[in-house]
DNA sequence: TACCAGACTTGATTCAGGTCAAGGTGATGG
DNA sequence: CCATCACCTTGACCTGAATCAAGTCTGGTA
């Protein structure tokens, strides 16, 4: 199943039927309040589960960021698999349980954090999630999101998070190459302000 | 197991060698910042589990609210208990899910809400806690913990609770008759304002 | 090479909620 | 019956991030 750009396949609120795993490129998920504010509640790439969240509806929304491939699997189908393969379960309860704690982090930066540490903590997460978290020497990272989506994964407006990161880049702890690609220079003081420890 | 009121049994980042279930009383869950800054990731009360988010250390610390009592199940009797059981397993991963879900309601509510639609989400939360949804007559609530702890529940101070509980109460939406008792005179008008439309 | 549209940045101003600082309240014990 | 202490409320003021409003950059098109 392939989804072009900015393509909405989850519809909040929607009967939960399905059940999804991304096999490429990547998607955002997200929910959205009557007027629109909208918040990301997270990005996932290739291998990631979606759905677990799902019990007869949809608890938030789903769209392709750049192009995805995905495989759909009906609830019914996954039942079977589950009956026949009682591992599955346990694999999925797991994927579920490294979300919730992936969750409670969020949570602290939502609730707690200042701008300046989510934006850090925003940019720490995108670097260990390609490389370890070895902090030590400078990152290349690559943004595939629009500052847009940045913000609304955050809970701050675009001019907020594109004010912190020329901040960052005029305190030399990063360099713009280009909208999408930055280098950390000093990942670890972006780091130690993602802990809001300045 | 016994916990008296204000007792901590969870720390934060501790090796995770157990799993819980409330079977009594209340409990709350949190993360903390370096320097202090606490933010409530949940409350849980009679028959909730904890400690599906922990991998091998535990991702929350977790506290008493007023005392409260729960099972204590070491990792490895878990696994011998869910070969034995499969369909416990299954339990789980739902238990899991409902959770996921709830979390990424409050993610919104961190992220894009404000102090008003907070507080309002918080006493509509705690009124479909106890009761159904049913939100067309007035219903008693009591609220447990303290304003420190709704404060850090939705990432608010506690002066700003208070404040927002008294414009509501000035505006004929709740009456106060003590700290932890509040009668939602209007629910349907404070569902209204959780849900930003007002 | 110049034009255009969409996305990003930057600046000025405003405001929601935080901070700081007094009071109030009510449960407990002397 | 009053003192004490912990918790809550209220008020005055401040500030971090939002909002409003121009620019600027980039990549695609002719």
């Amino acid at each position: 199943m392939t989804v072009t750009d900015g393509r909405s396949f989850i519809e909040e609120g929607a009967p939960a039927h399905d059940f999804f795993v991304v096999t490429g490129g990547r998607v955002k998920l997200f929910t959205l309040l009557p007027d629109g504010r909208r918040q990301i509640t997270g990005f996932a790439e290739g291998g990631d589960f979606l759905g677990l969240a799902a019990s007869t509806s949809y608890a938030f929304g789903a769209e392709a960021l750049g192009g995805a491939t995905l495989c759909r699997f009906p609830h019914a189908g996954m039942q079977r698999l589950t009956e026949r393969f009682p591992s599955l379960e346990h694999r999925l309860r797991e994927e579920a349980s490294r979300e919730l704690a992936l969750m409670q982090a969020r949570m602290t930066l939502l609730g707690r954090k200042t701008a300046r540490e989510r934006v850090a903590t925003f940019l720490i997460e995108r670097c260990s999630a390609l490389h370890g978290s070895d902090v030590s020497q400078p990152v290349e990272l690559d943004l595939p999101m629009p500052r847009t989506d940045i913000a609304d994964y955050l809970g701050l407006t675009i001019e907020t998070v594109s004010r912190i990161l020329s901040a960052f880049k005029k305190e030399k702890f990063i360099s713009i190459r280009s909208i999408t690609h930055i280098t950390l220079l000093m990942p670890e003081r972006i780091s130690m302000i993602a802990e809001g420890m300045e």
